[in-house]
DNA sequence: GAGCACTGC
């Protein structure tokens, strides 16, 4: 740091004197860090000289400074400063178009002066995307490289230069993690949460992070800048408490936003069928309307496809009935899963008039939810709105994640309804009463952590050293049952122990990126000499569906899939299939010849990449059986490992199944390539359509799940049912062989257990176990799930503190039967 | 015999 400039300068005596030499060669001259005016920063930006690179600024600079001077956050440049300078945490509330994304973050960077105490500013984003294209602009605004002085972060591609980047543009995700190996967070200077109000997980998570690490690090500044005004919620969350006084809310920082007025329309009466009525509204629209693109949202692909067709046709039949009175009109569907070339299309222009003086032609864009945050269209003029969009929910009861079309909230409501101001007035239709607006809408959408599986997140918390989870100070705290079903979970995984703690494992199956799940069945994988073939099936399960299905070859590529189906199950299909892929990887067609998404294989080579170089760095092995019925075995038997709890048993001759334990009756997925009807399966997914489904299974035998799960097929814990009954009877079978097979088990897949789970070996457990459990062999992934009965249920007592007795909660949802 | 709103590590 000695030969740091800009250090030696703040210390020497000189330091703040005025000469006029001084400040033509060095433009931060005269400041202070994080006592900087406006006057100053004002005066750094038109200086011939760039502060951090010491080049004269380009041309290309100073055109884009006449833009950025216009922006509504500029002309506020002085009072940001004050309250800055002021205070430790601020939050800011800005609308579309202010600027505040781009701008807020260099103006911390002139204060912080952040590369003077080889630190850095670091701006949070909800999407990759936006990290990346904000940080491009950025860099361009500061006339810096991108990745050099100005960087972004996200998975799969650090663009950071270590030393020199101290303007840093990230996915939430990633500084979560980060915040894992670094509890202090000791590289920033100023952590800037942006868009807040989208209340992702994991922007939620480094909120309650933050608050408690500002008490920790009062040299920390802490940003939260959200779009909607439930600032109010923000600032009290972030209250300061003073010694001696009442809290005062953090300091609020107002920017008004730059787009045109919208004018709103209601229905007067609830429509019955609102895709009817959206498409109604739109023809409407193009009958009577001045020139200008139409956005309708929709709620899925199933109804914008359908839409896009009747909207077709009824356009198609207008211009034939009178073709001097409409334009021609153009429908595009848009949603996340099409393939990004046909996403493009959204920026196409409008159809040109059929011939001259005639009415111009209109683009219809017809959307899923991405049209509200992720995409932006330009020349958007009318929005229909039909109030509905699919939202996953989380009923931790059933422990299932699933899609409902739900109403969607005012500030929901007001985003869309924006989305037709952005370059000129627009107009937007609501399909909804004005009284419904204001009354039967909710203010703000429920936040990501009140929605989801818990799982993933209590994982990281522990391992983030949060000692009390249910205790954590959420800014909406989750349902005390979505804790306890993660605890649950969790604990059943030997990922934390009976008294809540991470153990070794969960330790370093926080450290991966995936469902915890599939993160234990990893790192135990090479227990199987497996792991090689795990670890393609964990990459290939970590990215969307990798089967094309089109509307009108829907036989021949199921035809395609046949020839690539393995008998024991999809997770193995999987897996031939991405081998497949790589074989024939120098054809391009392949993909497209066999009904597969060569997207998705792509990134799923890119996320085994990621895991690979994971495992190198646990030393966890990755290896293959030579023998294909051994190998297959194997991988059955480590799926096992991982999703001991979703299994499910056939149900007499019927083809239904019932899941072990939970008594849900279920069917296989159509889409499952099981053609015959195993007796026990294990799932990696339950949905919930039409019916209840599982989807992606294969075949395993009973045995497995006693051997390698005591603890959660303690068979007294179970209602009474075949299943049980069934098991019971293997359990029988199991205990007369149990010796001479643990044998034979030992020599032939066990062998090499030491070496690789020598980090993720846990203290051996206090209490003695069950004599039904396998022998105490050293290195067996066993000892993670020797929890007996009697421990298990004190921790459940642990939990029970927080049970909610009016959600009808009861003790036989935690298997406690006696 | 059916479907995957949208992100993120």
């Amino acid at each position: 740091m000695a030969d740091n400039p800009y250090l030696a300068y703040l210390k020497s005596p000189q330091r703040g004197v005025t000469s006029s030499t001084n400040s033509d060669r060095e433009p931060l001259f005269d400041f202070l860090s994080r006592k900087v005016k406006g006057r100053q920063v004002r005066k750094a930006m038109d200086h011939q000289l760039n502060p951090f690179t010491k080049q004269p600024h380009s041309a290309q600079y100073r055109k884009i400074l006449e833009d950025r001077r216009v922006l509504p956050v500029y002309a506020q440049m002085d009072p940001f400063l004050k309250i800055f300078s002021k205070n430790q945490i601020m939050i800011i509330v800005g609308e579309t178009g202010s600027g505040k994304t781009t701008q807020i973050p260099q103006f911390v960077a002139y204060s912080d002066l952040p590369h003077t105490k080889g630190k850095i500013v670091a701006c949070t984003q909800p999407r990759r995307v936006a990290a990346m294209s904000v940080a491009r602009r950025v860099a361009d605004e500061m006339d810096v490289q991108l990745g050099k002085h100005v960087g972004y972060s996200i998975r799969f591609e650090d663009m950071t230069d270590p030393g020199t980047t101290f303007l840093k543009y990230m996915t939430d995700g990633v500084l979560l993690r980060e915040a894992m190996n670094d509890k202090e967070l000791s590289r920033y200077s100023t952590i800037i949460l942006d868009e807040a109000h989208e209340r992702t997980l994991a922007t939620d998570i480094l909120m309650g992070l933050l608050k408690d690490l500002a008490r920790r690090r009062p040299d920390l500044k802490i940003i939260i800048m959200s779009a909607t005004l439930d600032a109010l919620k923000f600032q009290s969350y972030f209250s300061l408490h003073q010694p001696g006084e009442d809290p005062s809310p953090a300091p609020l920082f107002k920017v008004p936003g730059r787009t045109y007025p919208v004018e709103i329309f209601y229905t007067q009466e609830p429509e019955p069928d609102y895709v009817e009525a959206a498409i109604r509204a739109v023809l409407m629209i193009h009958r009577v309307e001045n020139p200008g693109d139409v956005l309708l949202f929709l709620t899925g692909e199933e109804e914008i496809e359908d839409a896009c067709r009747k909207i077709r046709l009824e356009a198609d039949d207008l211009i034939r009935t009178n073709p001097s009175s409409v334009g021609p009109l153009m429908c595009i569907p848009l949603y996340s899963s099409l393939p990004p070339q046909q996403q493009q299309r959204i920026f196409d222009a409008a159809p040109k008039p059929i011939q001259e003086g005639y009415p111009p032609g209109r683009k219809v864009v017809v959307a899923t939810n991405v049209a509200e945050t992720s995409l932006t269209i330009d020349g958007i003029v009318y929005v229909v709105d039909p109030g509905f969009s699919k939202q996953k929910v989380y009923n931790p009861r059933i422990r299932v994640e699933s899609l409902i079309v739900s109403p969607i909230s005012k500030a929901s409501a007001q985003q869309r309804a924006g989305r037709a101001g952005r370059t000129r007035p627009g107009k937007c239709f609501r399909l909804y009463t004005e009284n419904d607006f204001n009354s039967g809408l909710d203010e703000q959408t429920h936040p990501e952590i009140l929605r989801s599986n818990l799982a993933n997140t209590v994982l990281q918390l522990a391992k983030l050293g949060i000692k009390d989870l249910v205790r954590f100070d959420y800014l909406d705290a989750p349902a005390p049952e979505t804790l306890m079903r993660a605890l649950e979970l969790l604990n059943y995984l030997a990922a934390l122990n009976d008294e809540g703690e991470l153990t070794p494992l969960g330790s370093i199956m926080a450290e991966f990126p995936l469902d915890p799940q599939l993160a234990k069945m990893l790192i135990v994988s090479p227990e199987f000499k497996v792991s090689n073939e795990i670890l393609t099936i964990t990459a290939m399960l970590s990215v969307p569906t990798i089967w094309v299905r089109p509307l009108h070859q829907r036989a021949a590529a199921d035809q395609a899939k046949t020839l690539l189906t393995v008998p024991e199950g999809d997770h193995l299909t999987m897996l031939n299939v991405y081998n497949t892929y790589l074989q024939n990887k120098s054809n391009h067609s392949w993909a497209w010849n066999n009904f597969v998404s060569a997207r998705a294989l792509a990134q799923a080579e890119n996320v085994r990449a990621q895991l690979l170089g994971m495992m190198e760095r646990f030393k966890i092995e990755c290896i293959s059986l030579e023998d294909e019925r051994k190998r297959n075995l194997g991988i059955q038997q480590t799926l096992v490992r991982g999703f001991f709890m979703q299994v499910a048993h056939r149900e007499g001759e019927a083809g239904t199944y019932l899941i072990v334990k939970d008594s849900q009756v279920v069917a296989l997925h159509p889409s499952c390539d099981l053609d015959f009807r195993p007796e026990w399966v294990l799932f990696n997914e339950f949905v919930l359509t039409k019916r209840p489904y599982i989807r992606t299974v294969t075949a395993i035998q009973p045995e497995w799940l006693l051997e390698f799960a005591p603890a959660y097929f303690d068979l007294s814990t179970f209602p009474d049912d075949e299943t049980k009954r069934a098991l019971q009877r293997v359990a029988k079978k199991h205990r007369n062989s149990t010796s001479t097979r643990n044998e034979s088990n030992k020599s032939d897949m066990r062998t090499d257990t030491q070496s690789t789970s020598a980090q993720a070996k846990p203290k051996a457990p206090k209490k003695k176990r069950n004599k039904k459990r396998r022998p105490k062999k050293g290195g067996s992934g066993l000892v993670y799930e020797c929890t007996s009965r009697r421990q298990r249920d004190k921790s459940v007592e642990r939990f029970s503190d927080y049970f909610d007795p009016a959600l009808g909660f009861t003790e036989s949802d935690y298997d406690r039967s006696d």
